[in-house]
RNA sequence: GUGAGAGUAGCUCAGAUGGUUAGAGCACUGGAUUGUGGAUCCAGGGGUCGCGGGUUCGAGUCCCGUCUUUCACCCCA
């Protein structure tokens, strides 16, 4: 009996394997150089965890199941929360600024399309216990530091962001009341998404009045800040998040990024938890979904019955990724690395034990090395030496009678027949 | 959850109007070559034609269902 992959899953072989550690190793490495402890915590978790944040929509979209002693339980959608527990557990003991890093595997139970899978990775950089908009900045640039790392230039990626707080601030100077703002924003969130006319179309729905509606048009169509100020009167808060958005660009400046990171007013998120800074970060076609996403949510910690403490972060899927990387050509040299130093072949059957016992003693003194299962025909141990793409090929002939071994270059096709214990005494000083 | 397209060997695909034993290239295995690899040539293995049901003397081909997949919508943490 056949049994497939589960729906929206993937298998790794060796070729995938070597993208997938690619890239991983890429985040986790940038993030370390940028100053980012790693952590993680159960692929599975109470259900109730991820309700807290989203609600009752959520868990149609979840993997869940209810253990023998009857908890409900879930696969991780997300690793926040589980961030967000381990944080409170410890407050009062972890050093200020946390800045911790996860690569967690998660899990969502949603239709699979183009760049969404229902098992996938998310690397996620956080900064807890800094309000400054430096801790923004430092976290926008640690996800701009990986992409340029990975060869995607200005023309390949943009991080477009937007203040919560300001367009708060600013849709209620325009009249919108403050209990009408959460439903406005998923329909704000469409702004890019939705032609002008069927995005008016959607906004009607949630603003009848036609004056009030022309004034959250307006402003929407916004493209650069300076504009909000010849829009607008702007009141105190508003002000202050419009400074805000000014630092964060300044400082991105400082940083060195500020060509991949423009103002976009339309930049939402779906999600509610989010305070202040938002982004996105899209391929510069925009013709893949968000690659990843993210911004300061201050009051997380706190609805997860811990003190008020600010927070920022971001997450970025490997899904949208790799598409992108596929299609600019940057996967191509991410081939599995199967690189022997050494391949032991024999020209005969009595020389087979020999082989097998110095390979062992090169692998002993750390290098990489292989032997043949075939003992017939030395062209056809040669053939898999070449196949594994090893440096140098070790013969062992009649030589060996005299304690001599040939030892070919596989690349220039050179060889040269050595003594064994001189093979020997010279590799480990190699090795060390 | 809604809508549309697709499913033949590990991969890319042939297989008019239903008709004997379902093919090719690549990949894989072996040989040509008993102490010298990447090439070439030759040979071989590999398929319940996604699965189930129906129509028919006969189904890879037509019909229905289902699963998977792709794309879009919903949603996007």
């Amino acid at each position: 009996m056949k049994i497939p992959p589960v729906k929206g899953t993937r298998d790794f072989y060796p070729q995938e394997m070597a993208v997938r550690n690619w890239i991983i190793d890429g985040w986790k490495r940038v993030s370390v150089r940028n100053g980012f402890e790693e952590y993680d915590a159960p692929i599975f978790e109470y259900l109730k965890m991820f309700q807290i944040k989203s609600g009752d929509e959520i868990v149609e979209q979840l993997f869940s199941l209810t253990d023998r002693g009857g908890r409900e339980l879930a696969l991780r959608p997300e690793i926040t929360p589980s961030l967000a527990r381990m944080v409170n557990q410890r407050i009062n003991s972890l050093p200020r600024p946390i800045k911790w890093f996860s690569v967690p595997r998660l899990f969502r139970a949603e239709r699979p399309q183009k760049g969404r899978l229902r098992e996938f990775f998310q690397w996620n950089v956080d900064i807890i216990g800094v309000d400054d908009v430096l801790a923004d900045a430092e976290v926008i640039f640690c996800a701009l530091d990986y992409l340029r790392e990975v060869g995607l230039g200005r023309d390949d990626v943009v991080v477009k962001i937007s203040s919560r707080q300001m367009l708060a601030a600013l849709l209620r100077s325009v009249g919108v009341a403050r209990s009408e703002l959460e439903e406005l924003y998923a329909v704000l969130d469409k702004r890019n998404k939705l032609p002008d006319d069927a995005f008016e179309e959607m906004l009607a729905e949630k603003i009848a009045d036609e004056g009030k509606r022309r004034k959250v048009i307006d402003l929407m169509s916004v493209e650069s800040i300076e504009q909000i100020n010849e829009l607008l009167e702007l009141d105190e808060t508003a002000q202050e998040s419009v400074n805000e958005l000014e630092r964060l660009f300044e400082l991105l400046g400082v940083m060195g990024v500020a060509e991949y990171c423009e103002f976009d007013i339309g930049i939402v998120r779906g999600l509610a938890y989010y305070t202040g800074i938002v982004y996105e970060i899209y391929d510069k076609a925009s013709e893949l979904r968000a690659i990843g996403g993210g911004g300061r949510y201050d009051d997380l910690l706190k609805q997860f019955g811990g003190p008020a403490i600010p927070a920022t972060g971001f997450g970025i899927g490997d899904c949208v990724l790799a598409i992108l990387l596929e299609d600019k050509g940057l996967l191509e040299r991410q081939l599995p690395s199967r690189k022997l130093d050494y391949f032991v072949a024999c020209v005969d059957k009595s020389y087979r034990q020999a082989a097998v016992e110095l390979t062992m003693k090169l692998r002993s003194a750390g290098w990489t090395a292989g032997f043949s299962y075939k003992t017939a025909k030395l062209s056809k141990q040669l053939k898999e030496a070449s196949d594994q793409k090893a440096k140098k090929c070790i013969i062992i002939g009649d030589e060996f009678k005299n304690r001599q071994l040939v030892v070919k270059d596989m690349a220039t096709g050179e060889q040269e027949t050595v003594d064994y214990d001189k093979f020997f005494s010279g590799l480990e000083s190699k090795a060390r």
